[in-house]
DNA sequence: CAGTGGTCTAGACCACCAC
DNA sequence: TGGTGGTCTAGACCACTGA
């Protein structure tokens, strides 16, 4: 028989089955948690070989974006805490433990995005963002002071919520539909305003960690752009590189 | 005909050829830049299919440990200044860009090593450690200042080379037979004290990003402990999260 | 027990590269 | 032109899961 269909798009067949799946969990056809066809199942439904299927699902589980469990089926990965932690969340203790920190937020509200909001949410004209600020505390010490900057667009009504919950990602998946796939970070050390001090309960001058980060759904799109100023004594930043 | 041999190990079948790739790799069978044999060669070398050995060597590709070029051949990764700059040099201009910084070695000489260093390279008993201290220099301005220890026992006489390369991973590869393939690193923010200030050339004070590496080798041993101080004014430190 | 993913094999054709 | 990796297919058996 023959061996291959010809290739139409320039793109392999399975980066298009790829891109086929990621399009089916971003409309909501499969939601965070639920489970995907089965192999052989997909390969019909797209007319490829269940080999295919299987590459591009290979990719789609490097990427953290499903996961394989045997026996079971394949699911659409879940923002939760665990995944959240070990793959959102660099900031460990010396000891080597990461523990989920709770958020105290001290303002929601919409303003016009700052530049860096600008430049990374990539707005043009005159739209706003919701913008988050919270203290982010371990054992009731603060720890973390972020804002967190969202396109009013995609979340048109964060800001009449009432409540803001810890594990703020799993809302943007389950109420807006945009879930978080991948981050890009950026950090510097700065040295504690006034304000800055005063927050995380140190004196000015003392030197701090200053995350930006950038947010990207499945499709891409950039989501939230948030900056934290970190305490790090106890703390650091923690990276694997290869 | 039958679909797999039974499994002796538990690992799968193209683990074990991935190990015994890396073997090679290891003890110098394929030195890096050098050409592996093709697919079919290893699966009648290993005495498995060519699929089973292209299932190792995506693998060993995702890891950056090999690198295949189609219709050329599949190469032992090497540790070129891209490769360094792109995955083990996190340390970016705040405009985006890249460049490798040049060193200015201030003193090799051995020492007991420090619990860190004992630690993080696994050593026990009385052995020392070879450190080297280097400020780093962009433009002729001092940006990281940083030592380097690694165990005596596997650099045996790099204490007396009398240059050290900017590029010391080549060297680690080239001379010593220990490719570094993957790397631990933590971060925190501190103030400068004053031989940071004076090294750095900024105010004692002054918040510096303190960069503590561990680096590995093809087989897992722990070959360099590395402690860097960075100025972040006009550079960032930046992490892509999945 | 039936259904799922995990592994392994076998072989076809294509795209790219060096000679 | 010949050799390499890149893609795709087809089908076997194994290991795990849950009813």
């Amino acid at each position: 028989m023959r061996a291959a269909e010809p290739q139409i798009d320039a793109n392999p067949l399975y980066r298009q089955v790829k891109a086929r799946i990621v399009q089916g969990l971003t409309d909501g056809t499969w939601k965070p948690g639920e489970m995907l066809p089965s192999e052989p199942a997909l390969g019909s439904l797209f007319g490829v070989s269940p080999g295919t299927v299987r590459k591009a699902l290979d990719e789609l589980t490097a990427e953290n974006i499903v996961v394989r469990r045997q026996g079971r089926g394949t699911f659409a990965a879940e923002l939760d805490d665990n995944r959240i932690l070990f793959h959102f969340f660099k900031l460990t203790g010396d000891d080597g433990v990461r523990r989920f920190p709770d958020s105290r937020v001290t303002g929601v509200d919409r303003f016009a995005p700052s530049p860096e909001e600008r430049a990374a949410l990539q707005l043009s004209g005159n739209v706003r963002v919701i913008r988050i600020a919270r203290i982010r505390l371990l054992d009731d010490a603060p720890v973390i002071a972020e804002t967190i900057a969202v396109p009013t667009r995609a979340f048109p009504d964060l800001d009449r919520l009432g409540t803001i919950p810890n594990n703020i990602y799993a809302l943007y998946a389950s109420r807006y539909g945009r879930t978080v796939a991948r981050a890009h970070e950026e950090a510097k050390a700065v040295n504690a305003d006034a304000a800055a001090a005063k927050d995380l309960n140190v004196k000015p001058g003392t030197a701090l960690l200053a995350v930006a980060r950038t947010a990207y759904a499945l499709n891409g799109e950039p989501v939230e752009y948030r900056h934290s100023l970190c305490r790090t004594d106890g703390f650091h930043y923690q990276v694997d590189l290869r």
